[in-house]
This record gives C-alpha cells, sequence and structure tokens, in this order.
DNA sequence: CCGCGAAACTAAACCGGTATAGCTTGACCC
DNA sequence: GGGTCAAGCTATACCGGTTTAGTTTCGCGG
C-alpha cells in the first residue's frame, strides 16, 4: 500500500508527455497548451506528486529555507523573551510558503562567523535574517562575501548595508522618561544594555536624550549585558549611590524584574519608594507585582514582517526597508508619583 | 578570485582518478590503495573541497538535518522558559557534526500534523525531538506511518513507541512536598499543568502520591494550561477558598511567579503568609523577591543528550533510552514555615 | 607458465528535478 | 504553393554527489 513517491518521471509517463513539458507545466512556465497543462496538473495531483526538495535544490541552488543565527550563551538565552515570539511570527508567514527556517545557536563571535559560513557553503538556506546587530558588526563584509542575502532587525543605520525591518524604540524610552517626569522624578537612572549590541546603545542614547529634553541630567547610567543577574548587580549600585534615584528604566523586562526583587528586597516599596520601567512587554511583566509599566514592541507582527521582507529579498534581488509602529509605553502599576512629592518616607526605610 | 566551489569531479581530475574512487576515499571505503587515499584527500584538502550537501541528499536521501516541531500559541512562547535553552543544547551538539536544527513552530494540532508531514515528505530532516507528549498522542502513528525516526522527551511509559530521554521530575515534586511538610504545611496546593501532556498529568500524579505519603488530602488542585496568566487566575481560585492554602506547588516558574504577583498584590506576605515553589529552575526565578524555592533540570544537558541519541538513532536505527539525573528542590526564600506554626498572623489579612 | 581471485580502479547509471537545443506541426503571408 | 515563424513538444545535458557493474593489474598456487 504505501509505495514510493511518485516521481516527476512517473507523472510524464502517466500523462504521455515527457518530463520536461512536465517540469514546464509545473512552474507555469511558457510552451505548455492550456489544456495539456491543466492534464499535467490534474495527473500530478490525482498521484499525490510533490517535488524533491533535494533535486530541486540540485538544479536550481536553492533551498527554500532561512536562516537565523542566535549568538547567545546557553545560560542567558531563556532570559531573552524575544526570539521565541520573533520565531513564531516568522514560523506564520514561512510555513504558508512551504519554506523552513533553519536554526542556529551559538555561545560566541567565532562560532557565529562559522555558522554562516557553513550555512552559505552547504547552501543550506537562501538568506537570513540579522539580529542584535553591533556596532563595526563583522558579520556585514562576510555576508557581502559569501553573497548571502540578510534582512537586519532594527533601527535604519547608515552603517548597515541591507534592507531592514525597523522598529523605532527610541520613542517608548522617550514616553517612559516623560511619563516619569511629570511624576515629578527628576533622578531617574538607566540600566542600560550591551552597549556593543545597537539597540542596547540606541535605547541608550535616547534615554539621554529625553532626559536632557525634560531638562534633567542623565548621569546614571549602567551597562549590562542584558541578563537578569546583571540587571540585579546594576540596580544594587544604583541604590547603594548617596543620593539614589527615584525611578529606574531598564532595557529590557527580565533585568526590571531582577531590579524589582533587588528593591522589594531592600524594603522598598515599588512604585512608592522607586518606580520602574520594562521593555519588551513579556507576557510574564503582566503578572509580577506590582504589574510592570514597560514598553511594548510586537516581536510576533516583526518576525512575520521580517520574514516577508527576506522571502521578497531572496526572489526578487531587493526589497524596500520596512518601519513598524514604533514602540510606546505600556503604563501599568510600577510606576508612581516621585517620593519627595509626597513627604519623605522613603528616609524612613 | 572568488572562483566556483570546486567540486568531486575538479578533485577527480587534479588527482587523476575517476570521480567515484575520490568518492570511495573520501568515504572511507575499501576499494582505494592507502597512498591513493592519501593523495586524494590531500588534493581535496589543497583545493578546499566540501561535499555539496543537496548532491549528497538527493542521491543518499538524507537531509543532516534534525527537526523540532513546537505547538505552541505564538502570544505564550515566550513564556517557556524550556525550548530556549534545551534548544541551545541540541545546537552545541549540531553544530560540532554538521547538521542542522530545522525549527517549526505551530498553533495548533492541524499545523502540527501538516508540520511533520512535510518536513518527512520533503525530506527535510532525518529524525525528529518529540516533546510536549500527550495521551494518546496522535503523532506516535504519523510518525509511524512517515518512518520519520524520533526521539521523545520525557518519562518513559509504555504508551511512547519511542526511545526517549528520561527526566524524574517526579522526585524533585516529590522533594518539595516533603520540604512544604516538614515546614508544618498541611494544606498544600497544586497548580498543575495542562492534564493533556504527559508532565503536567505526571507532575500533577506525583503531587497527589508525595501527599499521601505525607499523610495529606491532594484535594486542592487547579488544572491550567502553563501560561502566566492561568497560573494567575488559578492562584486567585485557590485563595479565595474559605480555607485556603498555607503552601502553594506549582507546575513551572512563570505560573508561580504570576502566583507570586497575586500573593503580594493581596497583602500576602511570601513565604510568612503563604508558601510558594515553581518549576524549572529558570534563570529569572532567582531574581524574583523572594527568591524562588524551586525544582530544577538541566534543559540545556537535555538537550545535549537528546541530539545525540537522536543522532545516533538515524545512524544505527536504534538507540537505547537514556535516564538523566532527576530534578531536584533548589530551596531559596520562597518557602517557609506554616503560619499556624508561628501564630495566625494570616488571619488578620 | 597458466589460471584464478582479490585489489585497485574506471565507466556509467542513478537520484529527481531544471534548462536548453532541436524537432514537428500548422497557420499565415505573399 | 513555398517559406517563415511561433507554439508545442521531445530529447538530452546538467546539477554533484553515490553506487554498481565491469575492467585491468598483480600475486600466488598448482
Amino acid at each position: 500500500m504505501a509505495q514510493r513517491k511518485p516521481t516527476i518521471t512517473d507523472v510524464a509517463r502517466t500523462a504521455g508527455v515527457s518530463k520536461g513539458l512536465v517540469s514546464f507545466a509545473l512552474n507555469d512556465k511558457p510552451g505548455v497548451s492550456p489544456e495539456t497543462r491543466k492534464r499535467i496538473l490534474d495527473i500530478a495531483g490525482d498521484l499525490g506528486w510533490r517535488p524533491s526538495l533535494s533535486a530541486r535544490s540540485l538544479s536550481t541552488s536553492t533551498s527554500y529555507a532561512l536562516g537565523l543565527v542566535i549568538r547567545r550563551k546557553a545560560e542567558v538565552i531563556s532570559a531573552d523573551p524575544f526570539f521565541p515570539a520573533f520565531i513564531a511570527g516568522v514560523e506564520s508567514v514561512l510555513a504558508e510558503e512551504g519554506r523552513a527556517l533553519v536554526l542556529s545557536v551559538v555561545p560566541d563571535a567565532a562560532a557565529e562567523l562559522r555558522s554562516y559560513r557553513t550555512l552559505a557553503g552547504d547552501n543550506r538556506v537562501d538568506g537570513v535574517f540579522l539580529t542584535d546587530l553591533r556596532n563595526a558588526d563583522e558579520r556585514f563584509g562576510l555576508l557581502a562575501e559569501l553573497g548571502l542575502p540578510a534582512v537586519a532587525l532594527g533601527r535604519p543605520d547608515p552603517a548597515v548595508p541591507f534592507p531592514s525591518v525597523q522598529l523605532d524604540d527610541t520613542r517608548g524610552i522617550a514616553e517612559a522618561v516623560a511619563h516619569l517626569a511629570s511624576l515629578g522624578h527628576s533622578r531617574i537612572a538607566h540600566v542600560a544594555g550591551d552597549p556593543h549590541m545597537m539597540h542596547g546603545g540606541r535605547r541608550r542614547s535616547s534615554f539621554d536624550d529625553a532626559m536632557r529634553d525634560a531638562g534633567l541630567d542623565p548621569a546614571l547610567v549602567v551597562e549590562t549585558d542584558f541578563s537578569a543577574s546583571s540587571g540585579a548587580d546594576a540596580t544594587r549600585r544604583l541604590l547603594d549611590d548617596v543620593r539614589p534615584p527615584t525611578a529606574i528604566v531598564y532595557a529590557n523586562d527580565p533585568m526590571a524584574i531582577a531590579g524589582l526583587g533587588v528593591a522589594q528586597q531592600r524594603g522598598l516599596r515599588v512604585p512608592h519608594d522607586l518606580s520602574i520601567t520594562g521593555f519588551d512587554g513579556t507576557d510574564i511583566s503582566g503578572y509580577v507585582y506590582p504589574a510592570l509599566t514597560t514598553i511594548t514592541s510586537d516581536p510576533v507582527e516583526w518576525g512575520r514582517v521580517a520574514a516577508r521582507s527576506l522571502l521578497e529579498l531572496v526572489a526578487s534581488g531587493s526589497v524596500d526597508s520596512v518601519e513598524l509602529p514604533p514602540a510606546s509605553l505600556l503604563i501599568r502599576a510600577s510606576t508612581g508619583p516621585a517620593p519627595s512629592h509626597r513627604g519623605s518616607d522613603a528616609a524612613h526605610s
């Protein structure tokens, strides 16, 4: 019963035509009469014919797959809520296009470059997504050398020689700072991400800008690697200051949650004594206490759009950059009036 | 400068032999004299020859890739810290074997089955990992029909017709219950996972067993879908009871964190009024306040072992099931003596 | 010194598609 | 009525490996 998968030759034989013609018919190429084309398609359907991916790959040297290389240490990978959601978005598009996603998780820069080389050399993917853009990114040159199409994720930047799917996350930071300033906060700190990553640096500089716009001093900034533990460390450092901040803007949710933990451990009430904002709008951020005021983007949609862009780029050789709706502030319970505006409760702790 | 990738024919030509012989030499097949073999290998190395994956796939009908299908809705995928870590473990093994991981994220059962069919039909992967085992799992029959090798993740179960990589998570639950009982808790509740998933049901039944072993009544159980929001709901339900529990054992960390949030919102102090345990030992669980007592497994190692098993299964046609070190209790700050043992503070709230 | 078998190697088929060159056929034009 | 051209189709090369059948070479026993 379970017989061999039919090949294009089987279709040709039963249709009484050459296999070349079958190939034309199936790929909507000219040179086939409408009746014959229909007959061939019908027969292919009846036989349950499905093209062989490897045969097609061999003759067209395309793989019908896209690649995503994530450079992140195994210990901290779970802390980043962006990727699973992004991948889910990518998949929703690829599934209906019959494409697959090849994922590669690597611990360091050397392995990362090796991974791109292998993906390209093995012709395993037709294009790749470029995330976590860094300043002076070594990948730009490599991908150009390999001739691998790529779509970058992040803000437009003249230094990025690829089409990109952009999301303005600076607006969210600006909103957060404005929100806090309007609540009377003046000592607002920023727990920044990795300065070597573009989004880390960008969020930081937009923090600087927003602070200056509010007439405040953006001096309280601590750099981290985006991990929860570094977020906790940074928080401790800030709170140990002789004049600790009354509000902290974190560059991602896990760090904000860790910061919340540190504050509570020290007996500070949030937002009574300290206001906190996160970044990402992760599921869990709505369920901690107090629920986190955070800056939301839509990583699922980001994945969808990026997938469509990369497919387009692979198919046509070029694609326009896309700008997604900017990240915006979601105000929940972790932000409130600055302590000094209600008295000096915090001093008693 | 950047010239065409050398093919096996190029190697054969420069070595002055037939390409068949080159293939033999490169694959360690008999019928090649030692000197000739060395010469061929040297030349292949000099030329920088790398076999073409698609050509090899076509003639051997193997893809040198493994598949992982994750069935999870886009909105909740980020809540599950297991997969990123598991994938990182898988990748660490695949990278050194020159294999790739093809990932598929699907929202529902129909898409899941379609995904396996496509992966197999396209010969996109040589084998798959089977996670989130369910009772009467439809995938078992499908994979058998497709002839796709699979390694299951979970506890051994006679109903699972595949070799598996097992981790005894019941022991952790038992330890958690014993720990709480020894602290004087008697009204211990369980926020269980999805009962249709094997690990959900298993954790629940091991909770039942552990409670009975401690001479307690395992009546307070709420079933969820493992998401943070359902964990919060379940917690509210339990705390609304006329005789609320003094300790809650959660089936995963995100639900425990959400539960912690609910408790704090109601003015309950953890662990003073309510003890809480999580499950998974996620990074973030150590940074909430109070730090979560949780049951730790090692998903990265799980991924490594599973990858090795599946590779072995694909290569040799069979592999023994593997048992990993059992999950164990990591006691942190979210568990403490039962309220009644210190007085009736909780009653005042 | 012949015959035989194994070792070393070659030639060619094969996997299942795509792409190109060439062959028929019929319509159209002058 | 012969020439031209396009449409429709066939035959075949090709992608780059693997694998099988067949050929040459050589050592060795009788």
